[in-house]
Formats: C-alpha cells, sequence, structure tokens
DNA sequence: TAATCGAAGGCGAACGTTCGCCCGAACGTT
DNA sequence: AACGTTCGGGCGAACGTTCGCCTTCGATTA
C-alpha cells in the first residue's frame, strides 16, 4: 500500500493552500500562471491524484454506474456480452465513469437489491437489462426519480428512457429474406409469450407474412423457452407434418434455437439452405464457422452501449436525454443457411 | 433522486447520538439492548442505508474490486467471460464487496492505468487476468505492495498471490485420451511462443506424447493466433502430408482452433471421431451442439472465482493468502469428436 | 484623489462516517 | 466511607475533498 499523498502534500510543496491546489485541479477560481504551473509541477513530481472517495462524500457522487445483466445458462453462454461490456465500459471511462457489476437476484429480491444501492450512494445510476412487462426495477427507479437508462423496453404507458435494438424490424428482414429465396411455408421459433423480446420479435414475423400475403399456420409457431433440444424438436415435429402444411424454412428467435432447427433438417436429409432455410438471431460467436454457416441478425451494439452511457449520463445531470427513446436497428447478415443458391451468399 | 437519510436522521429519532448509532451498525461499543432495538427501529422506518462513500472516506476503503480483461475479436467471443464474471461477482458480493470493471487499456499505458486507480484510491484491490510473462502490471503491483490476485501465472521466480488452472494437465489428459483411442501420429494447434497460457498447454502435450513413448514430428506442431481458419488451414495442409507422416488425430489448445480444424478433416472427407480425433480447450457454449460434439476440457471456473475473490481478500486485510499460488485441474469432457466408436461417449 | 473593480488566493465549513477517549452512574470491594 | 470497575453512551476529531465567501492588492476609472 503506497503512502497516501493528499492535496496537503500537493500545496506545502507548491508553496499554497490546499484549497488552491484544488481549484488548479478542477479549473474554477482564478490562479496566476506561474502558481498554476508551481502547483502542477509539485503534483506531478508527488504522482498526486485526486481521492475519488472524499471527492465523492463531497460532490454525492461515485462516477459509478451499476449494472447486473441475467446469466446465461452454461450450455448456452451469452454471445454479446463480451462486447457489450467492453463497449459500456470504455464509453463510461471517456465521460470519467466505471461499471460497477452486482449479483443479479432473483426477481422477488430485485426490488430490495435496487433500493440498497441507491439509499447508500453506491452509485449514481443504472442501466437495466433483461427488461420486461411489468418491471418492478423500472417501477421503482421511476417512481424514486432515481438516474436510470434501461436496454430493452417494458410496459409502452411507462414513460422512461431506453435504448433498443429493433427486434421487430430484425426478424421481419428475415422473414422477408426467407420469401424472398421463395419460401411461403415459414415457421417461426418464438420465446414463451411472456417475453417482451420476444413479442417484439415475433411481431416482425407476423408483418412480413402478412404484407406478403402469406397465410400463417398456428401450427408453424412455437413458443419455447430457448434452446438447441427445443428448437431440434420443434422442427422434427414439423417436418412431419403433410407436405400441403410443412414449412420449407423456418424463422428463429435467437441462434441457439436456430442452430438446434438446422441439425434437425439435417437429421431429416435435408440441405439447409438449398431445401430448409434457417435465420437466427444475435450473430452469436462461432455461427458464422457452422456448416452451413448460419445467417442471422447482428445488433448494434456499440451503438447501443454508446448511446446509453450519453444518455445515462443526461440523466446523472438531472436533464432528461432528448430523444428519450433509442430504437437501433439490426443487420440481416447473410449466410449459408437462408440461401438457395450459393452465389447469393454476402460476406 | 431520493432524499438522503444519514446517521443523524436516525439519532434524531432514537433519542441517542449519531455515534452510537454508528456503534450499533458495527456492532462495536457497548450498546442496552433497550436502546439498540430503538435504533434498528428507527433504521427500519426510515430505510435507513450506510453511505459507503462516507465510511469508506473514514476507512479508506472502496468495496471495489478492479477487474479488466482483454476483449475477444467479435467472431470468437469470450467463452467463459459470463460464467466467470457472474462468479466472480457473486463470491465478492457474499464478502461485502463489488466488482469494477475497466477498460483492457493497450500494453504501454497499462502501468499508468493501475497506478492511476491505485494512487486515486477507486479500488481496495485486483483481479489481474490475462497475465503473461514479465507482466508489468504484476511487476508494479508487487513493488508497489498493492492488494491483487493473479488468475494466471507470471515469472515462475515472481512471488505472488494467483490461482490458473492446469492447462498442461488438461492437455495432457486431452493427448493421453487420443492416444488411448489408438492414435499414435497426434499433432497439435498451439498458441503463439510468447503466450504463457500457451506454454504451459503446450507442455501437457510433450508430456504425454514423451510419457506414451511417441515421437513428435515437428510438423506436427503448429504456432499460431488462434481462429477458426489458423485450425482449418494447419489441418488441412497436415492432411497433406505423406501416410507414414500424417496426423491421424489433433489436440487444439482452445475450442476456436479445434472447429477450424474439424471442419477442415471433413472437408477433406474424413469421418471427425472414427477417422480423425480432435480435442478442444474451453467447453465453449455450443461445442456440445456441434456435429459431431466437440471433446474438450472444462475449467472449474466457479472454484476460480471463488478462491480468488477469498485470496484477494486476505491481501485486503493485510494477510497472505495460504496457499499463495492455487492450481486447479481442468476436466475432460469426452464427446463425439475424438472417439471411434459411438459407444464409448460419455456425457 | 478617492472610489471602484477584478484578479489571486486564503479560509472556514461541510459532506457522512468511524474511532478513541471521556464521563457519569451503578455496582461491588476493601 | 472511600475506592476501583464496568457499562452505557456522549463528544470531538479526522478522513480528503469542494464550495462559497472573504481579504488583499494593484490597476482602472470618474
Amino acid at each position: 500500500m503506497p503512502e497516501r499523498v493528499t492535496l496537503k502534500d500537493v500545496a506545502a510543496r507548491a508553496g499554497v493552500s490546499y484549497q488552491t491546489v484544488s481549484k488548479v485541479i478542477n479549473g474554477n477560481g482564478s490562479v496566476s500562471p506561474e502558481t498554476e504551473a508551481q502547483i502542477w509541477k509539485a503534483i506531478d513530481e508527488l504522482g498526486y491524484r485526486v481521492n475519488v472517495t472524499a471527492r465523492g462524500l463531497r460532490k454525492s457522487a461515485t462516477g459509478l454506474i451499476g449494472y447486473t445483466w441475467a446469466p446465461s445458462p452454461p450450455d448456452r453462454g451469452n454471445p454479446i456480452l463480451d462486447q457489450f461490456l467492453t463497449s459500456v465500459v470504455d464509453a463510461a471511462e471517456a465521460h470519467g465513469y466505471h461499471l460497477m457489476l452486482f449479483p443479479h437476484p432473483p426477481v422477488l429480491e430485485q426490488v430490495d437489491v435496487y433500493k440498497q444501492l441507491m439509499r447508500s450512494g453506491r452509485v449514481d445510476g443504472f442501466i437495466v437489462a433483461s427488461t420486461n412487462y411489468e418491471d418492478p426495477r423500472i417501477r421503482l427507479l421511476i417512481d424514486e426519480d432515481f438516474p436510470f437508462v434501461a436496454f430493452g423496453r417494458s410496459n409502452p404507458e411507462w414513460d422512461f428512457p431506453l435504448v433498443d435494438v429493433d427486434g421487430c424490424a430484425g426478424v421481419r428482414m428475415a422473414t422477408e429474406h426467407l420469401i424472398a429465396q421463395g419460401h411461403r411455408a415459414i415457421a417461426l421459433l418464438a420465446w414463451p409469450d411472456h417475453s417482451r423480446v420476444g413479442a417484439d420479435r415475433t411481431e416482425g414475423y407476423y408483418e412480413a407474412m402478412h404484407r406478403a400475403g402469406l397465410n400463417v399456420d398456428p401450427a408453424w409457431v412455437q413458443h419455447s423457452e430457448s434452446s438447441f433440444q427445443a428448437g431440434y424438436t420443434a422442427v422434427r415435429r414439423w417436418l412431419e407434418l403433410p407436405v400441403d402444411c410443412r414449412p420449407t424454412a423456418v424463422a428463429a428467435l435467437d441462434d441457439t434455437l436456430a442452430i438446434g432447427a438446422m441439425r434437425a433438417a439435417m437429421d431429416a436429409g435435408l440441405r439447409v439452405g438449398p431445401d430448409f432455410g434457417v435465420t437466427g438471431f444475435d450473430d452469436a460467436p462461432g455461427t458464422q464457422y457452422l456448416s452451413p454457416s448460419l445467417t442471422t441478425l447482428r445488433q448494434p451494439i456499440q451503438q447501443v452501449a454508446q448511446r446509453l452511457i450519453t444518455m445515462l449520463i443526461e440523466r446523472i445531470h438531472g436533464r432528461m436525454p432528448e430523444p428519450k427513446q433509442v430504437i437501433l436497428p439490426p443487420r440481416l447478415i447473410v449466410r449459408a443457411s437462408s440461401v438457395r443458391r450459393d452465389k447469393e451468399i454476402r460476406e
């Protein structure tokens, strides 16, 4: 543990009062160029860094942003956590903030955990992810008027700053792409009903089908938790339907389901791509190295992170970000799993 | 922003001095059961939480542990980040600490960033990951006697607390497994020479081959950055060697290389598993859903995280953890990519 | 010449804790 | 009756900043 260097040490060496040193560091108050130079010299020689805790106490601010996320089961993993955290941490640092992680509490305790962190002055604000309808955290933070920005939407009637990726547009693009490939009977591997994100993405599928004047057989839509197995068994089942109502392609709400779907089609003797189209969502690492490589949607994670941070900092400074709600489009990455003829594969 | 409740508010309501409230909260000093009950009641009614910044200033401690990691390229992803962070955050919380992330600085600036964080009192200690030989961060932290624990080894002559996974034993197990499957000519997809982790894992390969009395043709060992492409091209090349010195299996130092290797073998018309054995390292999410599923090594991430935290907290309290260096074995997960007959597949 | 003004920098206070010391009362001991 | 001990709890100080106000002094203005 290195000896602490304080303002007083710097002041003593520069021959001024310690408050003057503070003025120089914070750039307010007027100080002559000569003394300022003296002070900077002393700071440099002593290797002084302002004590963030003391500053925090005085300004009642911590420079910390709280974040937590729902851990994925180990066999699935979070495809974008690395990128997302990297982006958020970088963006935060550019504004002088750091990211503080805390454990993802069970739903019942969530409110307490957030309350605790707010009341103890642990963080200046939150990024709230894995949002859902009636999200109690969002309700709490709105009510307490505590700075936060959500990554994801919640109840439409609640008015709070958020950034989200347009899952609806994404799945619509994927579905339209499958239609453009000549598919007419397209199935959907969806998430459980109660999922806000799932509802949004699902909507894109219906929009695309509807706009193209295609019928959706209710049997073509399966809602389940995301897993390889769920995707696999659903497609197995669909492939046993009578030919006239058997899907020739499937849009999945995430890559894991899509991979299960691909495997089921292959096991059924179909060539994924030419015979049976599959699309995913997320562009998880490794999806481009599957055989065939997976068509999927890539989220603009870095932009999301940057918007989250700039908006949150506005909130921390007591302002309301403008615009308050930002929806960013994902990008369709066309690979082999969804195209009938090789030459159409881009990227 | 909710109005701050302080010790004084609690004290006023309980009819005692605010220092007495502090005593109750921290459980030192003697207070009669009745007053204590009064005080707890007041705390509860007011929803008081101790202000961590003020406490931190007084005790010169932050309850924060600094962590950063080298971001992976988006097409690869960090296979264990989610699990690792979750485990570390949970373990830290169990001891009253939180994890603070900061950006991974370029090598040249690393020392400055760590210095800055130390001197500004930002964190109480560090977890240092992505270690390497002559790691300047470790050097600095040792010299400054600042609390830290490394996840990974560095120079053997440096004496500092660390936790690591036994990559040598891991790859040795994988290689021995391939030998047990009847392979004699086994190649190695290794990392660049300068990698500390790579050297460790590579050693395991040589040990296994040597113990089994098998010759290692220098042409069978390729050092390269981890990528699908690197694994792919290396195996393509090996499969063009004359039959008498052509490898029939390959051990890879990570899953990405292994996946490239699998694909190359399949593209060459071989059946991965029966004809050509492949093993990876990390048990990345999704490897069990590849076809064939990938034999790999799983790191005991949760134990690593827990040891890291308990050891670091010892250091923060000024003690040296005992034992100072902990090496944990990975577990070999045998799947289809390395076994010749189906019935041998476990798990 | 006197009043005014701005620049430079000192000074006290406060942010919300924890810590050590002190004091008074109650009790038991010689 | 005088004395030590223990318990309960009060009090001042300090942790290292920032902030607003004040003083000094030389220069400008009327």
